[in-house]
Formats: structure tokens, C-alpha cells, sequence
RNA sequence: GCGCCCGUAGCUCAGUGGAUCAGAGCAUCUGACUUCGGAUCAGAGGGUCGGGGGUUCGAAUCCCUCCGGGCGCGCCA
């Protein structure tokens, strides 16, 4: 597989053209008003906003300014595209070659060819630094995905969560940002507890509890319990029977700066840590599979054993967000607009998986994050303004905490959606799609659809319509590139290296249009947090690539100073597929 | 019951802080140069943007309402 080039900051790019067109408007703006040729703004001027036409016929790039700026300057919209339209023609700039005012005040511009030649150019002289850009804004973000609980292998309703934050990671790297990807391990508690409970049932011969977990993994698990785990369990589970049998009293509830009490020690926990943590090797190798990289794993566990819940609860009670009713301890979360107050502390003096929670927003923060965002399916809505609003009572930023919900996928074979439970051991895992469908497909798919919309994932179809797929329309296009190049070669022609003065016709300006957008869309991508602008990108630029192909001939000898240019833009189309789809984490053939 | 999300072409999905969008891919139909990869290209048909109201010069987009689907409303995780 071909990787995405690796965020480097020490390789900055040239803004967008999209951006300096942009730029450009703004001064002819400023020259207007400063010659007298337009009023002064009363209020706030509005931003210049520049967009990419549709239509073709409305040139290379477009802004509605003159609209916005109607009212302000109480001027009509064509007059005023016609001011900055004289203004953006007198000056020197070589940006554009022709700007028309088009009713009702719109501004369309055509880029001119000295910038799609330096901008090919550029892209042949630094392959690996096309397409990242310089962040509208730098931050470092921890980004925390899948952080499926270490109770069975993923399955493949953690496929959209895994896919969707490396995609957002990926993304968001090559917008300039310092993204680091965190696992968060639920490895104490109810749950764990249930799992180290199924595995001692099979280890003594006996059947799984009803609330156990049930998968044919769990037998695997309980072959391979090692005998000095299976002896303390089963020591522990003795002494806490009778313990439980002596002392029903529990101190009471936990209140004015108790310790929190941690996870009780007995057999099935202690089964279940094992256990747990052959599932989180397991979990660690498919995500490897899947090509998803994670930086930090933390468990939940550690946050309790280093304070931070403890740390949390202590700076919410401080800050007088804390209360005590019916035994147990209270977060006032209606105070930031939550419908109900949520339990912190149990009146058992255990924590909930809520204080667990904030424990692990305080030490996010504390690692010095700009921005905490999470990846998480919608079923967990609920928690969104619980936990943001702990992190605001915590005295953070509300925005520091962002929560990115995707929609579940429906996973249907043979016009029948997929039923799964983990705990009945019903489900398909992750590792079983991807033997069937094939990671590129599946990230193709994932990627060129928004979040947060709910989609349908039909396994028969996406194989067996496998090669109808967009993403080998994309890769193909990638791949006949790799071979127009190694045919050049063959009768001893090379790419130039630039394509200064070469791209005057109609199919090579065409092509150059297209290739210099990479940097534009990233940036849209990395702002609106969404990868699908990238797939119909890729999409649309092997479009146009095998239009020119069609309408132009590479590799001819008999003109080997045009073969050569197109050979050089060809190639820089190459570069352009090779790193977006590179964006994606999808490789880039050189032959299929 | 209350809250959030969703409903766009036969199918899968973009577009949703108004004008310069009703779009893409697949599916269907009709065509393509003895030539660099036909996994390609050119073209066609197909939608009262779930229904109905409202605001506006203008609404897939904003507001109300209804219908239909998903999810959430624990001292679960």
C-alpha cells in the first residue's frame, strides 16, 4: 500500500489558488474604496468568500462580494462588481486573465496560464509536499476512535468509527494540524467482569452465564487461560464469597472528599484482565490490518490508579459543581443546559463510567491539547452535553471538546440486514469483511459518504460490483498513468521538467484546471471535518485525466517536445491521484 | 411521552448558514477511433428533493405541522 506522505510542518506549501485569488479580490476591494470609486462600509465588511463554479462558462473561480456588499454600500451589486472587477484589471497582478461581471453582481475569473504552469511545476519539483497546506488554524488535537471495549474482536459495526477517525486523522494531518490518535480501553468493570466470568465457567466445564458472553472466541480464551491466572481467580472468587457472606455493611455512602473506591478484586475480574487483554492483541493486530495507526492506548484503569477521576471530582466539587442526594455524589449538569443532574458517584462509593469520563477529559487536557474530539456512533448522543458540560464546569472551553457522531450502518447480505449481539457471539468481525470486501473498497466506501449520514452496506454487492467501484475508476486511472509512463521510456522519452509555455491546448488546460485543485479541496476537507469532498474529487480528476487522454496523444515520437510536456503534466496528474488517494490510506497501483 | 438525527433518480449517496445546480456513481438504453491500458470514452431516458402549510423577489436548504425510519432518555457500559 502506498502511505500517505507523513505530516511534515517543516514543509510549507503555497497557498491555494483559491487563496490567492481570493487575496487578490480583497486589495482590488480596498483599491476601490481608497480611489473614491466605492463608498466606505459603515459595519463590518463582509469576508470576501471565493468559490469554484459549477459551470464552466463562469470561469475558473468566482465570488459573489459585490452581492454581499450591496447593502453595506448601498450601491447596486453590478456596480460594484464592476469597480472591483477594474481595480483587480489594473493591477499588475499576472493571476488572471480575464475577469467578467455577470449578472446579478457575480465575479467570474479566469486563472491565467502562468499559474497552472508554476503550479504543475512546483507539484514535479515536490511531489510529497503537494497537498498538504498551511492550517487556517494550528492546533494540536487528540482525536479518540473505535475504543471498542476489549470484550471480543472488533466486528464490523466498529468498522465505520475506525475508518471515519483515521480518515478524519489522515485529513486533518495534511490540513496542517498536530493530530495525535488515541484507543480508549474500557478494561474494569461490569462488563470485563462478564467476560472473565464466561471464560472460569467454560475453564470448570460448565456452561456460560445467560449474561456472559458467548462468541467461540470466549472457548479459545478459555483453553488458553494460563493455570496461575485460573488459580488466583479461583482463590479470589472463594475468599470474596465469603467475605460478601461477613460483612454486608459498605461504610456508607461516599461523601466530602472520600477516596473513590476502585474495581473490586475477585475471580471473574481477575479472569477478565487476562482476557482483556488477549482481546486488546487481538484488536491491536486487525486495526494494524486495517492500515489505522494509534499513537496513545489508554485504560480505563489507569485513570483511576493515577487520579485523574479523582483529580476531576475534585475540581468539579471546588468549583461548587458537585452535590450530594440520596447517597450518592452529583454533577449539576442542568446548570449548563442538560436536562437532568448525572451521577458521578455511586452511593456505593464506586464511580461511574461517566466519572471515568471526565477523569479522562482532565488528562487529555493536561498533555496540553488545543482540542479533544471524539468519534463516537450515535447511540451515544446522550452523553455528548454531559461530558462537554463537565469540561466547561472544569473551566474549559466549551469548544475544546468536540464530539463527531456517525450514523450506523446497516449491513445487509442477500437483501437481509445483519443481525449482531457480541455478547450472544452472533456477528461478523471486522477482519471477515475486509477478507470479503478489501480495504480499499471499504475505505472508499466510508470515506466518500458523510459521517453522519445513515447508510447501507450491502456485503454481496460491494463484491461482487467490486469492479464498478469508484475507487478502481480512480486507482485504474492511476495505473494507465504508470503505464503512459513506462511506454515513454521505451522509446526513450522522459517527462520535462516543467511544462512552462505547454499548456495552451484545450485537453492539457483542462487537466491543469483540474490537478491544481488537491490543496483547496484538502482544505475544505480538514475545515469541514468530512473526507467524501476528497473521493469526488479523486473521482472527478480521473475523469478529466481520461479525457485528455482520449484528446491527447502522450506518447508520440514524432513530436517528442509536446510528448514530453504532456508526459511531465501526466505525471503531475499522477502525483495529484497518488496523494489523494494516499490522503485516504488507499494504494496506488501501478499496474491492476 | 420528551429529545436528537434522517427521508433527494430504480439502487447507493452528494448538495442543506438562499441566487451560478437538482447532481455523481451504479443499473437501463444507444453509440466509439486498426493508435499510449476498452477496468475507458460519447450520448439518452429517469426525481412535484417524504406530504402539506408558512416566510421571501427566490426554499432541497429557514419556520410550523403531519407521515415514515433510526437512536437516546439508568446510581449500564
Amino acid at each position: 500500500m502506498t502511505d500517505a506522505p507523513r505530516a511534515r510542518p517543516s514543509t510549507q506549501a503555497a497557498p491555494p489558488v483559491r487563496t490567492e485569488v481570493r487575496l487578490a479580490v480583497e486589495r482590488a476591494l480596498a483599491v476601490a474604496i481608497a480611489a473614491g470609486d466605492l463608498p466606505s462600509p459603515d459595519g463590518a465588511t463582509p469576508t470576501v468568500e471565493v468559490e469554484r463554479p459549477a459551470n464552466q462558462e463562469h470561469g475558473d473561480i468566482a465570488t459573489n462580494v459585490a452581492m454581499k456588499l450591496a447593502r453595506p454600500l448601498r450601491r447596486s451589486p453590478l456596480e460594484i462588481a464592476g469597480a472591483v472587477a477594474a481595480a483587480l484589471r489594473g493591477s499588475a497582478d499576472p493571476l488572471l486573465a480575464s475577469i467578467d461581471v455577470a449578472p446579478p453582481g457575480f465575479l467570474n475569473m479566469r486563472l491565467a496560464d502562468s499559474v497552472l504552469e508554476r503550479t504543475i511545476d512546483a507539484i514535479l519539483a515536490d511531489p510529497a509536499g503537494w497537498g498538504r497546506v498551511r492550517p487556517v488554524r494550528a492546533r494540536r488535537v487528540n482525536v479518540e476512535f473505535v475504543s471498542a471495549n476489549p470484550t471480543g474482536p472488533l466486528t464490523i459495526g466498529n468498522a465505520r468509527g475506525a475508518f471515519v477517525g483515521d480518515l478524519l486523522c489522515r485529513v486533518l494531518e495534511a490540513g496542517g494540524q498536530d493530530v495525535t490518535r488515541e484507543y480508549y480501553f474500557n478494561d474494569s468493570g461490569a462488563q470485563i467482569d462478564k467476560l472473565g466470568a464466561s471464560v472460569l465457567a467454560l475453564r470448570r466445564g460448565e456452561a456460560v452465564p445467560d449474561d456472559g458472553y458467548h462468541g467461540d472466541y470466549v472457548v479459545t480464551l478459555a483453553a488458553e487461560l494460563p493455570d496461575d491466572v485460573w488459580m488466583a481467580a479461583s482463590a479470589a472468587a472463594a475468599a470474596s464469597a465469603a467475605a460478601a457472606s461477613a460483612s454486608p455493611e459498605d461504610g456508607g455512602p461516599a461523601i466530602a472528599g472520600p477516596a473513590i473506591a476502585g474495581p473490586a478484586i475477585a475471580g471473574p475480574a481477575i479472569a477478565g484482565h487476562w482476557a482483556a487483554g488477549r482481546v486488546r492483541a487481538g484488536i491491536e493486530a486487525s486495526l494494524a490490518r486495517l492500515g489505522v495507526r494509534f499513537d496513545v492506548w489508554t485504560t480505563e484503569a489507569s485513570l483511576h490508579e493515577h487520579g485523574w477521576v479523582q483529580r476531576a471530582a475534585d475540581k468539579l466539587r471546588a468549583a461548587g459543581h458537585l452535590y450530594e442526594h440520596d447517597g450518592a455524589m452529583w454533577f449539576r449538569s442542568t446548570t449548563f443546559g442538560d436536562d437532568k443532574d448525572r451521577v458521578v458517584i455511586r452511593a456505593n462509593g464506586a464511580p461511574t463510567y461517566f466519572a471515568a469520563d471526565i477523569g479522562y477529559v482532565e488528562e487529555k487536557l493536561s498533555r496540553g491539547f488545543d482540542h479533544l474530539i471524539y468519534i463516537w456512533g450515535a447511540d451515544h448522543h446522550g452523553t455528548v452535553a454531559r461530558v462537554r458540560n463537565a469540561a466547561t464546569a472544569m473551566g474549559y472551553d466549551a469548544d475544546a471538546v468536540e464530539m463527531l457522531l456517525y450514523s450506523w450502518v446497516r449491513f445487509i447480505r442477500d437483501g437481509v440486514e445483519v443481525g449482531m449481539s457480541k455478547r450472544a457471539g452472533t456477528f461478523i468481525t471486522l477482519d471477515e469483511l475486509l477478507a470479503e470486501v478489501g480495504v480499499d473498497a471499504a475505505r472508499w466506501f466510508f470515506a466518500s459518504r458523510a459521517p453522519t449520514s445513515a447508510i447501507d452496506f450491502d456485503i454481496e454487492l460491494a463484491k461482487r460490483q467490486s469492479n464498478d467501484n469508484p475507487v478502481y475508476y480512480v486507482q485504474y486511472a492511476h495505473a494507465r498513468i504508470a503505464s503512459i509512463l513506462r511506454k515513454a521510456t521505451t522509446v526513450g522519452l522522459e517527462p520535462a521538467g516543467t511544462v512552462r509555455g505547454a499548456l495552451g491546448g484545450a485537453p492539457e488546460a483542462a487537466l491543469a484546471r483540474a490537478v491544481i485543485r488537491l490543496p483547496e479541496v484538502v482544505e475544505d476537507a480538514a475545515s469541514a471535518e468530512e473526507t467524501h469532498g476528497i473521493t469526488a474529487y479523486a473521482t472527478e480528476l480521473a475523469t478529466v485525466f481520461h479525457a485528455f487522454y482520449r484528446d491527447a496523444k502522450v506518447v508520440d515520437p514524432d513530436a517528442p517536445d509536446r510528448s514530453r510536456a504532456r508526459l511531465a503534466l501526466a505525471e503531475a496528474t499522477r502525483i495529484t491521484l497518488a496523494n489523494a488517494l494516499g490522503l485516504l490510506g488507499i494504494s496506488a497501483p501501478d499496474s491492476m
